[in-house]
DNA sequence: CTGTTAGCGCTTTCAT
DNA sequence: ATGAAAGCGCTAACAG
């Protein structure tokens, strides 16, 4: 367990610096003022003679100087820091907004501050302080669904701040999401389609997070055109194992009496909506214990998210378009940065419908 | 699309702040200094008169104060604050470290910038030039596995860094992550005591990436003592899409090759060990649209990491301590930070051998 | 116990 | 075209 140490190489670049140079190094080293350091920083290359500029140029090479980001913000009043508050980083659709979230910064010239709340209430209430505590000037936020807690540090007259995909209830700030009922028809016109007698709603507790809601009740409205088939809702709580179990016995219930009324190898009868990825995962584990990997001749799956393991389990869902939410939404915060933007806007995106072998593909 | 514009509920409470207030409004607010309000922020109560703090507690609170970590950083000379550089996200293996990372600086006060690099290496560069900028404490990091390029910010005498899961050559650094040869030693094992006569690791391009150089190394090592088990490893490069399709074909010649000696539903005699859940994802991937849902029963498949989907798809796995690497990460890197460690160390943690059905479980 | 005074590293008038 | 000086919000001696 012991290494070699590695040979100092490349050490005689990096002048083994004690402490980091400052402005004032650079001016002294360039023979001149802090003021054209500073104007170089800036790029005012139009008020620099070239001799003064090559040689301050040289100064900084030589001290390796790097401005220090904090003390500019301090003076300047900004300092291009976001936050960028996450419900659930193991949920591959915040990877993917985060990507774009990424991408839009780069190009905008911001530096997000990824906050993991990681399902975690006071989390989410501890980083959103932290965040204004470093004055960034604005928050995306992925919120996990309770309200007060954040409305304090953020809410009317707080900082400038864009949701992603919930809204926070009593506060006013942008949002951006997926269309959620256009999705959703999508899913069930899909399924209708497949002649699937009873779709059931599996989604996790939704009393806290609008797009949950709406989701269920856009299935709701959407099964309501269709009386001939059963539909309902069934709540899926993972966060509580118990509970968790408890429907899952509940859907099995469901899954065997359909099964019970066919012969074996006809189409399943009753499909499963999944109403984001880790329920689908929850779901399609539980019916690969029961069932075994023919599980999919029992009971149909469609599911919101497209998770890389949905082409291998062959699942069908609804991809939503993450990267472009993730960089909606910093367009967005940047537009309120900007004092651009006066109204609180909305912004849904379209899903899209993979149809994989779940649903009889 | 357009939204009712919420009620400004709960804005008595945050009064409208056209700017946050500063140390000194507190000051004037409570009728006393800023050194005053300064103590009482750092906690000093033993210096306060208990009328004095229970001033400075009502302005705090009335003018809904929170101190600039950037000012204070400023001053003090540390802001608490590490870089988490991540080589990429979309992988599990990454956020599950993360969650230690964060865990662990939640412990010992810091505030963990994460960068993500999305498998760009200049991303990888802008992003320890942006830390260093923003004067971090010291940054941990899971290099992409180029060398020059970090080597700038971070090297010899550079701020303080920990490597996660691999080193970077010439880089003296503290290093965290799994014991890569007991890992493989028991992966091989549990495929020989399964009576594999054919044994291939598949691996990304592993030139400059320490573990998986020291994989396929051990790899190789273990498999010279049973030279009666043909060994051989294989280059998957899941970034170039058309040399990842000819080592897959190459991979199916091998499979088919042993299939055809053998009756259909014996055991298959060939075995495939994933050098991490990227490369199984895709290997598991091509198999199952090739030989379809049964192609366990053509091929064995062991792989490390162990992502959600694995027992899904019933893949055995070697699950790697992640929490714990991002965690001890921290540590070591606080340690540093104080000054505490002088030589650079390693710590290799052990994973764990997860049998499912794709070695025959 | 409390306040005054100097800066931290940088930007920005305002002169020159 | 260049620089001196005055802070940004905060902490840390140093005096009382």
């Amino acid at each position: 367990m012991s290494r070699t140490p590695a040979q100092p190489s490349a050490a005689s670049a990096t002048p083994m610096s004690p402490r980091r140079a400052t402005i004032s190094d650079v001016a002294r080293e360039a023979g001149t003022g802090k003021t054209s350091i500073s104007r170089y920083l800036n790029g005012e290359f139009n008020v620099l003679s070239a001799e003064l500029r090559a040689r301050i140029e040289a100064a900084i090479e030589r001290l390796d100087y790097r401005p220090n980001q904090m003390a500019r913000g301090l003076k300047r009043g900004r300092n291009r820091l976001i936050g960028m508050l996450l419900a659930d980083l193991s949920n591959p659709y915040s990877v993917e907004v985060l990507q774009g979230v990424e991408a839009a910064c780069q190009a905008l010239g911001y530096m997000p501050l990824i906050c993991h709340a990681a399902n975690e209430v006071e989390m989410e209430g501890r980083y959103l302080q932290l965040l204004t505590t470093y004055r960034v000037e604005g928050v995306i936020v992925n919120a996990l669904g309770v309200r007060e807690a954040m409305l304090k540090p953020v809410g009317s007259g707080g900082i400038p701040s864009v949701l992603v995909d919930r809204t926070v209830e009593g506060l006013d700030a942008d949002m951006v999401g997926l269309d959620n009922e256009a999705a959703v028809r999508l899913g069930t016109a899909h399924l209708l389609e497949r002649g699937y007698e009873e779709i059931v709603f599996v989604v996790q507790p939704y009393e806290h997070v609008s797009s949950r809601r709406r989701r269920v009740t856009a299935f709701e409205d959407a099964m309501r055109a269709t009386p001939q088939v059963r539909a309902d809702t069934v709540v899926l709580d993972l966060q509580n194992d118990e509970a968790a179990s408890a429907a899952l016995a509940a859907l099995d219930e469901r899954i065997g009496k359909g099964a019970d009324e066919r012969q074996h190898d006809a189409r399943p009868r009753i499909a499963l909506f999944a109403g984001n990825a880790p329920v689908a995962l929850r779901i399609a584990l539980h019916l690969n214990a029961r069932y075994g990997p023919q599980w999919q001749r029992r009971v149909g799956l469609i599911a919101f998210d497209d998770p890389d393991w949905a082409e291998l389990a062959g699942i069908t869902t609804i991809r939503q378009p993450t990267r472009a939410i993730g960089y909606r939404a910093v367009e967005f915060l940047h537009q309120r940065i900007e004092g651009l933007a006066d109204v609180a806007r909305e912004c849904v995106l379209p899903g899209e419908l993979i149809v994989r072998a779940s649903t009889g593909g």
